[in-house]
Formats: structure tokens, sequence, C-alpha cells
DNA sequence: CTAAAGTACAACCAAATGGTTGTACATACG
DNA sequence: CGTATGTACAACCATTTGGTTGTACTTTAG
């Protein structure tokens, strides 16, 4: 199985991205595609280019890409970038899972080890 | 089954919190707790009162908690936290899961019944 | 008691963030 | 053709962020 190994700086760039309510609605609403940015950006109660900086941001993340329809760019969430970030979290939790071992380890020895 | 519903705030934080490999390094090391924030301190290129900080937006976020032992606090990370992150992403990926069906539902269709 | 260690917190600063408006350009429509 | 729509991008601004140093307080160690 290949590990698909990413810079500190992508994580960062990635969980960024997630650390706005707008901009995880953007990627909730482009999951079904579809999208323009104008489309996007009604409904928010904000100018049409802080939506479009908020793509951007998502982009650079790559939560979502960008594919042309004539005059309009059509949004969609990359949905691997969510699971990669989701396994990234089940990383700490494996660590967890270790020390939690290493412990009822510890407990289960025999009261006479223990120095 | 009680589902224990956050505000957009509480994950504002949270993902803010993940969004620094500082912060992530920290949240690592203290899995395994036991360790005072200078021995945390110890080993980043920065000031102490600069870890001191990254601690505080862990522990706003609800990543770590800090107990008193004398004069020091110890910070442990809160793995439920962790758990909490990612089954949020998880429901993104639930979401994409509905489409895909949809997607195949409309595939699978008689063609007769495309409009 | 005194000194050192560990922490808390304020003040300060440069850079990044999240918003705005304005301008320019490509494409679709009548 | 000319006009409206959709986008890109620059310039600007207030606030937040991530770092610094300095000071004060508590607790341990000698």
């Amino acid at each position: 199985m290949v590990v698909h190994t990413i810079s500190d700086e992508q994580v960062d760039l990635l969980f960024h991205a997630l650390a706005d309510a707008t901009r995880r609605d953007i990627v909730r609403r482009a999951i079904d595609g579809e999208h323009s940015v104008s489309e996007l950006a009604t409904g928010y109660a904000m100018s049409f280019a802080a939506v479009q900086k908020h793509v951007a941001v998502l982009e650079r993340a790559g939560l979502v890409t960008k594919t042309r329809r004539g005059r309009e760019r059509l949004v969609r969430t990359d949905i691997a970038t969510i699971n990669h970030a989701s396994r990234l979290l089940d990383q700490f939790e494996e660590l967890w899972r270790v020390r939690a071992n290493t412990m009822s380890e510890i407990l289960a020895q025999d009261p006479g080890e223990v120095t």
C-alpha cells in the first residue's frame, strides 16, 4: 500500500481552510458539484469577491477544484482531501491507542514487578 | 445515542488549532501526558511564551487540558476532541456517499425514464 | 530565608486574514 | 454589433495571529 505523504505546509493549508464556517459550507454545497462561484456567492452576507477568496483558499488546500464551463467556473469538492484530513486525525488516535495499550500492560504487570 | 452537537465557533477553534505544525506536534507529545509547558518548550525554536500561547490555543479548542503539579502545569491531550474532529469530516464523506448513491441510481435508471 | 524554576500575563510588532471597492477582461445574449 | 454576466485581480483597511521581551507571582530547592 502506497502511503501518500503530505508536507506540514499542506496540512496547515488543509486545516486552515476548514477553520471557517463559510468555507465548510462551500465544501458541503460543492459536494454535489455544478455550482458556479456566483451561485455559491448568493446566500452569504458578503461580496462576490469575498466568496471568491474563500474558494481560492479551498483550492490552495486541495479541497475543491474549479472547472470551466463557458464564462463560469464550476466548483467541485475533492472528497479525497477530506478523507485525507480525517485519516490524519486517525493517526493521533492510533498514538493514543498505543499508549492505552502500554498502560494496560503496565496495569497487568505482577505487583511485585512494579518499581 | 446522544449526539454531542458543537457550535460553528467551536469547530473554527478546533480546526484553527490544528492548522499549525508546532501545535500538532504538541498534541502528539501530550498524548502520553506528563509534559510540563517548559518541557514542551524545549525543542522548539521559539520562546517559552510563544509555546505557552500555542498551548493556550489548544486549550481553548478543547484539544488539551492542563493540570497542576506543584509549580508546573502538565499538558495532556483530550483524544475525544480529536475523535470529534475526525467524525466531523466523516460527515462530509457521508454527504458524498449519498450523492454517489444518487448518481448510481440515476445511472441505473431505465434509459426510457431519462428525461 | 534566599535563589532558582515554572508559569502567567501585558505590551509591543510584523505579517497574515478576511473583508471591502474598483477595474479589466472574456463570454453569452438579444 | 453592444450589453449584461461571470470571473480575476489589485488596492486598501481593520483585526487577528504568531512571535518577541519584560515583569510579577508561586513553588521548590538549598
